[in-house]
DNA sequence: TTGGAGTGTCAACAACACTGACATAAACTG
DNA sequence: CAGTTTATGTCAGTGTTGTTGACACTCCAA
């Protein structure tokens, strides 16, 4: 860890991109993601619900009055796919679809109050691990962390990503 | 971006702790993961093989001669969800599987050189993003990156997590 | 009016996870 | 040795989430 003071060129910038460094952070990846996930997981097995319902209301109520195409590329599903949570979410009186006022084609989509309700519930669980973990490491490390996940998307997804980081209020 | 230097101890400190920093934390989770998955996924479209076959190839050449239990620990599914995969793994010559010899019911398993080879490809794929993220991110970013998801994960993956990492030969 | 976009729905299917039950063999324990 | 536990495998059933493909409907625009 202290060799980047040793050598400036070669040895040191190359240090963090051997193969044994990469397979740490894949795994990483791997074992991080999975209690990233463990505790919306835990409150929606009791329930009739999912992951793809618990994505859905994220971004639903990140993006109020977003339509179902625009839902659609931010979750990168089929439609078919995404229809059938939708109209799981919709029928259980936890997002409401409405008809757009300038093109009546697109439906706008909207958490009501109960599904607000949820949304917070399932955030404040998976918050509340991400912010054990921001705590733990330190605002230089989450910096790092941010940067590098950003690196890791997909062009189209990083662009997607950014977007919504703007729409912050 | 500059208030860390205005309010050295309260406003400073919990600026990376807000919710909206919390909440584009779990963006950046999602749409990486995504990438992160992307290039092995397609590979393995081509095959009869999913991200669970991965999985199993990704820990088995990680940790050779490991037993099936050991195994299960690491990758946290049903023994019944394991076994439809090793299973083909196995009838397709690319994991082989051999009785111990202290402890014969034990099943030890090992990449032959067809599932090295798979393997290889696989990884190829995935360690070529994590590089290109990692050197776009730079060194420090990376060692912040790590220390954060580490912090994520649950205490038992954790140990997992480490236990593999010294295995590093 | 014709074509295309946005949306919804039906049907079929595949991957991957789960639970529950049961079988076998080997190892441990009293 | 008899009984229990451990490690593994397997069968059957189910649920969530994803996929294609096909078709219909509404609306907008050229």
């Amino acid at each position: 860890m202290d060799r980047r003071a040793s050598s400036p060129s070669s040895g040191e910038a190359l240090l963090f991109l051997t193969d044994e460094q990469l397979r740490q952070g894949i795994e990483a990846m791997f074992f991080a993601y999975r209690g990233f996930t463990a505790d919306p997981d835990r409150i929606l097995a009791d329930m009739a619900y999912g992951r793809a319902h618990h994505r859905a209301i994220h971004f639903i109520g990140r993006a109020p009055n977003t339509t179902v195409n625009n839902l659609l590329n931010i979750l990168g599903v089929t439609k078919q796919s995404l229809n059938r949570v939708l109209r799981t979410l919709i029928a259980d009186g936890l997002v409401e679809s409405k008809v757009g006022h300038m093109d009546k084609r697109e439906r706008h989509l909207n958490l009501t109050q109960a599904g607000r309700t949820l949304e917070q519930t399932l955030s404040d669980a998976q918050r509340a691990r991400m912010r054990a973990a921001f705590r733990e490491a330190g605002p230089d490390a989450v910096s790092g962390f941010r940067t590098v996940l950003e690196a890791m998307m997909d062009g189209e997804m990083r662009a997607t990503y950014a977007r919504l980081k703007d729409t912050a209020s």
